[in-house]
DNA sequence: AAAAAATTGTGGTGTAACCCTACAGTTTCA
DNA sequence: TGAAACTGTAGGGTTACACCACAATTTTTT
């Protein structure tokens, strides 16, 4: 298929596309056409864009997406390591979870007493814990 | 303060501050000496920093902190007013968790059964409900 | 069949939120 | 007094795209 009908699939862009297959996160073959190509997609690049936008929600670089996609969609992996590797994720997607929920605690304390003193006392304590 | 001191009280790099001085969500005024002048910041920098490290924890851009800053930790602002944006800013950071949950979920199924193709077929369905 | 519209390609510029060198003035310390 | 530490400006590099412009091709419409 074409990219045209990856936009309609998967509501990415074309230039987001293009991208990710510069930067060897999916794969075409070339459609001759005249002068000119066109990228010619197979369905498998479907199962990539999966991936791709679930490494997204977490907030990967494609960096990390792509060495996720080699471990996870590649036919060398047995299933035993795939298994490992999604657990380690998921490992990663808690500490996400958890930070978010002390975010989310540090907001309830402000709305608690939202004076502008308290507020400021309290966000130079977060301060002196970033890192 | 000068900006070596907000570096090792906020763990921040001195490119990033200056970075965020220019984006407008910190201010210093100029400390003269001989030809040149230093940027000195006064304590409320660093609630505002604070703020900063948080919003940065909940993935927002620097215009939205900016945004966050001008309703928080200003004296125009009301109590009132400030825990109503902050509420609001709650329901986001729960949002956020929200779909972390579903993330880890999908990630779940996968680990369940990590043969390749019920991965691959697992995600082309996530591909059709990305946006 | 001819014209118009839609789809793709390449190429170039712009943005965000920094990092990573230089290179030079200033202050501090040994 | 000379080196080390700290600051400033300036400029290039990076990531993950978005947004043109222009040209080739295909599809649709008339």
């Amino acid at each position: 298929m074409l990219i045209g009908e990856l936009v309609k699939i998967t509501g990415m862009s074309k230039d987001g596309l293009r991208y990710y297959e510069e930067m060897g996160l999916i794969h075409s073959r070339p459609l001759k056409a005249g002068t000119r190509s066109y990228r010619d997609y197979d369905d498998t690049t479907l199962d990539r864009l999966g991936l791709i936008a679930l490494g997204k929600r977490m907030h990967f670089s494609l960096r990390d997406i792509a060495a996720v996609l080699d471990r996870i969609v590649s036919n060398q992996t047995t299933a035993e390591e795939r298994r490992g590797y999604i657990l380690a994720q998921i490992e990663e997607v808690d500490a996400k979870i958890a930070d978010l929920r002390d975010v989310k605690k540090q907001l309830l304390l402000f709305a608690e007493r939202p004076e502008k003193e308290v507020v400021d006392a309290h966000l130079k304590e977060i301060g002196k814990y970033f890192e």
